[in-house]
This record gives C-alpha cells, structure tokens and sequence, in this order.
DNA sequence: TTTAGGG
DNA sequence: CCCTAAA
C-alpha cells in the first residue's frame, strides 16, 4: 500500500521523520527538544481534565467555567505535581535490571482455584474493590467538541482512588497497584470543589460508592445499550516495575507511592494531540467499515472480537461524533487494569528458606516467599496482580449503567474467551522459558519487584477482509483430552449470556514461548470448534500455532544444527510478550542501541541477538505502518504497534545517542496515551 | 563487536 | 534471518 516510509512516521499525530535517512552522523545531530514540549504536554493534561470537569458539570447540571477549573486545577498540580529535576543522569535507565533472572512461564494453576476470576463474574458486584472509572470527558466552551466518554475499565484492588481522586491519565495494568500517570488534580481541588471532579466515575458496585469516589459517581452518565468495546491491548504493557524503574530513572515524578503518584511528563508526542487527525481518522473509519459488527452475546469470544469491538467503536465514534474525535481519543481515556484476587501459586523450587519477599503491593503484582515449611522447597507466588491488556469501553452516555456493565462483562468475557497467555517479565525481561526459577533468579531475588505476570489474551485481530486462514488461535492438541484436568466445569455465568468457564491452561510449544495460553472454554467458540471447549486440563499448544515450523518442532537439535555451516537458524517468532519487552525498551532506550537493548530485556534470552532484536524492531516498524490486513503472522497488539510507532517517530527526532552523549529522554509512557484511540 | 541497512 | 560494510 503506502510505503512504510512515508506512512511510518508521521503517523498519528507525530512529526513525520524528521530527520531524513542520512549519514549516521548527520542524523545524530539532531538537538533535542523535549524540555520545550513538557510545558505543553502538561497543558493537554490540565486541557483534559478541565474537560471532565466540565462535562461532569454538565451532567449534574452544575455551572462552572473552564478558567476556574484550569486555575483550580492548575494550582493543585503545582502542589501536588512536584516533580523531580530533570536530570538527564537520571535517565539512564540502566539500573532496570541489574540483576539477571531468567523468567519463564509457567501454569498458573492458581487460575484454576480461582476460577471466579476468569468467570463472566469476574466483576462480581461483591468485589468492591472493583471499580469502573469513567472519565468522561467535555470539552465544551473552549473547544466546542465533546468527547466521548470513555470509560475507563479498571477493577482494581486497591483504594487508590481516594487519594488520585481525578482524571487519571493514565494507568498501569497491574492490577493490584495502580500504577497510573495521572493528571492527579489533588484531593484538594475535590475538597474544594466537589463539581470539579473530572468526571472521573466510579461504579463498580454500588457496594464500592461507599468511600469518597462515591460522591463522584454520577449515574446519569451511563446509559444505553449501545456500546462498543475496544481492546487496545498492552498499551499500558510495561511491567509495574518497569514503569516504575524506569520512571524513576527518568525522574518523571517522585514514585514513591504508587498510589500517590503521578506523572505529568508526556513525551513530546503529547503535544501533538491537541490536533485533529483526519488520516487517522480515516484510516480507522476504514478499518471500522470492515470489521464487524460486535454483539455482546454469548459468542462475543470469538476472536474476531478484538477487531470487532474496535471496529464498533469506531464506527459508533463515526456516527455519533466523528468530529471532536481526535481530540477525544487523545483525551485521558484511560483504563484501568482488570483485577481479581491474588492467588498463589506454589512452583517447584529448590529452597528452604524461610525468607518471604513481600513485594509492596504497590510495586509488584506479585510476592515471592520462600516455603520454609515442609521439606517441599518451594517458593510461593503470591500474584495479588496481573498485568491485563487494556480495555476500552466506550459507551454513549445514554447507556445504562446495567449495559454498561454487561458490556464489560462481554469485554471480558471475550477477551478470556480467546485464550489467554500468561507472560512473565522479570525485572523487565524476557527469558527462556527452559530457565528454573532458580536459573532466573526469581527465586532468589530479594527485590521481586519486577516480577509480573501478564496476562495476554490471544484472541486477534481477525481482518474480515482476509481469507479465513487458520484461526487466530487454535489449539493443536485441543481435541485431545485433557487428563488431569484440575479445573472442573463450570457454570457459565455469565452476565447477559456471555459466559467463559473455567479457563483452560495450555502449554505453549512455542520455542521461546514464556506464557501459557489460558483457553477458557466456550461453548461458543467457533475458533475452538469445541474441541477444547469441554476439555479442561492442561495442555500444551503452540502459542504461535501459524508460526510454528518444523523447525520449531526439533529443538532438541536447534543449537548443534547451527553448527552446521551456517545453517540458518530456526525461525523463533517473537512472542507478544517479547514484543512488548522490546518496545518497552526501545521506549526508554531509543533505537540504536540493540545492544544495551538487549541486555536490558533480553539479557537470557540466548537466542535473540541485538541483531535479531534490531531486525525485530524493523518490521515491527513496517507491519505497524502496514495494513492490518496485510500483516501475517502472529498478530501484534496494536496498542503495541501504537508504541512501535511513537518510539520510532520519537526516537527518530530524539537520537538515543548523541555522539557519546547522553541518550534523549526516554519515551515517555505517557506519550501513547494520545495515540489511544486514534 | 556493534550498528545500520540491504538482501 | 542473513550478510556486511562501517564505525
């Protein structure tokens, strides 16, 4: 279609390529000019929440005025918004993993326990710690466009939100921590001003309205079936610990709480967001006009619902408000991250030591402790939370509360519905899966803080245009039985007929495979076909079932072939996971530097070379400039393509290094925010 | 050895 | 992924 070239990098909203393909030492000159933008990254944010606040007021039919809020506003960040110098010392982000730990995936059979967290009531009313926030933002009198509301997926554990009481720009996928880059308003403005709640909503359950969020919820908001569901996978990917190293190494805001933090450093990116983006637009529309219709029933888990919802989305965006959209996406439409309880997980490990590693709740998702108990040597996960893949609602404002809610149940439900994998990232990277725990370090790690489990739904993007190939996700060993399977049947109970039982744990084959795909099984599924849909147990398949090659199937001799006169290496696709921890380091690091890039997220993983990670990125690049339609093989995340292209459109401006200087600052995070729902 | 790019 | 010129 387009040339990578001249799509690629102005995409989105971003400058075109600045600096041309030139000499390497032309192109490095490039000056950086990253502190200008700050002031107005800062001004989308506040721009953002005076929306919300406007809109909430709106709502409640309350009158206030942009200038208020903004000076309200304005004034509580600069209390509460103290942000670090900037030191570009700071951002050297190599202190992300000093240690080295290999990471692999293992079952997490604790899902199998706790199955209630991958049913349909996953959002249990009874869980009040679940909560949905719904930022719905409005610009109005100053920019004559309204936005959308979004809402903001999140059932999160913790009670964050007293304290970041408004307009969360951003938040983690952890789901036990919120580790949000928000536009935090500061409870003071709240106190103040209870009309100037930036629309931030709060409505899990009626249960959970009791504490000061309450006051915000503003039913009214909601209501209407119509609705659409987006997924947005892995925008807020990064690995609590490594957002929160890495923020912390760029200095972008005092962390010590993740509770209480907040972020206000958008990349330059930010600023862009401001603008209109026609192409964009356009290019969604289209994308949009070709995917289908998603409906919240029982098979809402196909896995053409990934492009489904996102399409309704956007066309539901087209029709109802295809104007103010662009601004709207850019808005702080965040999400949050899906909780549910922890769980733990007992692995096999050799060591009896009584140490037990509490990670803060805050900084990790999970908690390591050394069984000291029976002569079982064993080290016990507490997962008190997953890294979940976004999620996008996006519902008009007339919908109900009870749609509302039966379209994040069918959100999620589909999203099980798919098959989820779990990655696990240790300290940012991504190992072999072969390591033992031991082997990785995690065990031994006294600072588990960068142990995260991510959950990756597999469901893809199905491009209605495209023949139907193999199923976005199939399970090659799915008709077989399944033994011992821990996990018994259950009741699909799903809100508004759109269920998932109890998620069925398979094994990938896939080579360095760190996850385990997680199918769910749906009566449903047509991708599934059944075969699994009654078999619970575990099983291993292949994660990246298109991508698996004979070669991939005779690992055992993988390292001696190479011997051979350079005999080509087997072909190893990059997992999501992989994917992810690549972008997350490009991110930070820029491009050009594959070698500190690599042993930044892929230190253990023997067999990507900085090379290989390099060649990775260039068609990361390429597919993320391409069509949907015509990417093949496993299919990435777009949010993740999303990223590839900020980082690439960033660091393109920003040289990562400046002739043995210092490297750019880091992308910042919060930079594909605006990207969101373009 | 790393980078950067073309193959 | 491979191959290599350059740095």
């Amino acid at each position: 279609m387009v040339s990578k070239k001249r799509l690629g990098y102005g995409f989105r909203g971003y400058r075109g390529p600045v600096i041309p393909r030139a000499p390497r030492s032309i192109r490095k000159r490039v000056p950086h000019k990253k502190l200008v933008e700050e002031s107005q990254l800062c001004a989308f944010e506040l721009l953002a929440a005076v929306a919300g606040k406007l809109l909430f007021e709106s709502e409640s039919s309350a009158s206030s005025n942009v200038a208020e809020a903004k000076s309200q506003l304005g004034s509580s960040r600069d209390r509460n918004e103290k942000r670090q110098p900037r030191d570009d010392k700071a951002l050297k982000s190599e202190r992300l993993d000093h240690g080295s730990c290999a990471e692999s995936a293992f079952v997490p059979k604790v899902c199998v326990e706790d199955r209630n967290l991958f049913n349909c009531k996953g959002i249990p009313q009874a869980e009040n710690d679940q909560v949905v926030e719904l930022t719905a933002v409005h610009v109005s009198s100053d920019f004559q466009q309204k936005l959308d509301c979004v809402i903001k997926l999140g059932i999160s554990v913790e009670k964050s939100l007293d304290e970041n009481a408004t307009c969360k720009i951003e938040s983690s996928n952890f789901i036990g921590e919120s580790l949000n880059s928000k536009v935090e308003s500061g409870s003071e403005v709240q106190s103040q001003d209870d009309k100037n709640q930036i629309g931030l909503l709060s409505m899990a359950n009626t249960s959970t309205v009791n504490d000061p969020i309450g006051e915000y919820v503003n039913t009214n908001v909601l209501s209407d079936p119509e609705s659409s569901v987006k997924f947005p996978l892995y925008r807020d990917s990064k690995p609590d610990a490594l957002l929160k190293k890495r923020y912390n190494n760029v200095k972008l805001g005092t962390r010590d709480d993740d509770e209480n933090s907040f972020r206000c450093n958008k990349s330059s990116t930010k600023s862009r967001p401001l603008r209109p983006q026609p192409r964009i637009l356009r290019h969604r529309m289209r994308k949009m006009m070709t995917s289908k219709y998603w409906r919240a029933t029982p098979k809402l888990m196909d896995y053409e619902l990934y492009s489904t919802s996102e399409g309704m989305k956007t066309f539901y965006r087209y029709r109802k408000s295809m104007h103010a959209r662009e601004r709207c996406e850019q808005a702080p439409l965040k999400k949050r991250k899906l909780s549910d309880r922890s769980f733990s997980v007992a692995i096999d490990q050799e060591q009896s030591s009584d140490s037990i590693f509490n990670l803060p709740e805050k900084a990790s998702g999970a908690s390591i402790k050394g069984h000291a108990k029976a002569k079982d040597p064993n080290v016990t996960f507490s997962i008190k939370s997953f890294k979940v893949p976004e999620l996008y609602i996006d519902v008009p404002e007339t919908a109900t509360v009870g749609s509302l809610k039966r379209t994040v149940v069918d959100a999620v439900a589909a999203i099980l519905g798919g098959g989820i994998r779990v990655g696990v990232i240790y300290q940012g990277k991504v190992r072999d899966d072969q390591r033992t725990l031991q082997q990785a370090g995690i065990s031994q790690c006294a600072n588990p803080d960068n142990l995260g489990f991510i959950l990756e739904p597999t469901f893809t993007h199905v491009s209605p245009s495209e023949t139907p190939k193999k199923p976005p996700m199939l399970f090659p060993c799915a008709d077989r039985p399944l033994p011992r399977s821990p996990i018994s049947p259950t009741t699909r109970s799903g809100v508004s007929n759109a269920s998932v039982d109890p998620p069925l744990v398979t094994k990938s084959d896939n080579v360095d495979n760190n996850e385990y795909i997680l199918s769910p099984t749906t009566p449903d599924n047509k991708l599934t076909d059944g075969a699994i849909l009654d078999s619970k147990a575990l099983i291993p398949a292949p994660a990246h079932p298109m991508n698996v090659e004979p070669l991939a199937a005779i690992p055992a001799n993988f390292k001696h072939k190479r011997s051979e006169m350079s005999q080509r290496r087997t072909r190893r696709p990059f997992s999501v996971t992989e994917v992810e921890a690549l972008v997350e380091a490009v991110e930070t690091l820029g491009t050009g530097r594959w070698r500190d890039i690599k042993m930044r997220a892929f230190e253990d993983a023997d067999h990507r070379t900085y090379v290989d990670l390099k060649d990775k990125w260039k068609t990361l690049v390429h597919t993320a400039s391409i069509s949907p339609q015509q990417r093949r093989g496993e299919p990435v995340p777009h949010e993740l393509l999303d990223r590839v292209l900020s980082a690439h459109s960033y660091w393109s401006q920003h040289q990562s290094r400046q002739h043995g200087k210092h490297p750019a600052d880091p992308l910042n995070v919060d930079s594909r925010e605006v990207i969101l729902g373009a």
